[in-house]
DNA sequence: CCGGATCCTTATTGATACTG
DNA sequence: CAGTATCAATAAGGATCCGG
């Protein structure tokens, strides 16, 4: 996979493709709230709980921005106090191997930061 | 890879390791530069012209930032002008996994972009 | 309970100019 | 070339109050 310079297209057609997706899961939070979702569809509080650190506004927010690019979908329903739920679409699932590999490295970079310098 | 409420604490593992790769990866611009030393060592402005967008003050951030995580490599050669490479370090190429899913993410992503909602 | 609207404070980012 | 300094714009984040 090295670039020569005889073949810059390449390398340019794949930082873009990783810009591309950085711009969609840049946000401090839009991973873990996917990678919450993932495992089953949450209510608002419940995302609120487990995505920790997060206030209500962000969360609101980067909801909103996944929904937009069909990533989470909202269901709302009327029942007495209002519940409102979101589940990760099937789009949102082609994610599934970015999340893995992310995870797999924070998961052995905590690992290492311990071992290392202690 | 459900997670039922049985076992939160793996849950919680998963998300904690994927907040820890995102607050070291999280900048907009830290996965293309990574992704753009992966092919080979280049000085500071091949960075700045190959990660088209980025200002000469947020490049010696996030390259900063890099190095000071022991993912990237300054290297200093006091020759006239003065000549500053970067380089991927053996811990960063532990990021290729995650740089090569996104690449694959993202590139379907385009591709599903331009043929829906025209 | 689920947020939207508003206000305010800080942190990030960008554009431009400038130095060794 | 490889950055730093400075200023201005923008975004993040918290707090609070409010409506459905």
């Amino acid at each position: 996979m090295i670039c020569k310079e005889a073949q810059p297209a390449e390398c340019r057609g794949r930082l873009r493709a990783i810009q591309d997706t950085m711009d969609i899961l840049s946000g401090k939070w839009k991973m873990t709230i996917i990678a919450c979702l993932g495992f089953q569809k949450k209510r608002f509080m419940d995302l609120q709980r487990e995505v920790e650190g997060i206030g209500p506004k962000m969360l609101a927010k980067e909801l909103q921005e996944l929904e937009i690019n069909g990533l989470v979908q909202r269901t709302v329903s009327c029942t007495k106090p209002l519940t409102v739920e979101y589940h990760i679409t099937e789009y949102g699932q082609t994610l599934r191997p970015v999340i893995h590999e992310m995870a797999v490295w924070g998961k052995q970079h905590r690992h290492r930061i311990m071992h290392t310098t202690s």
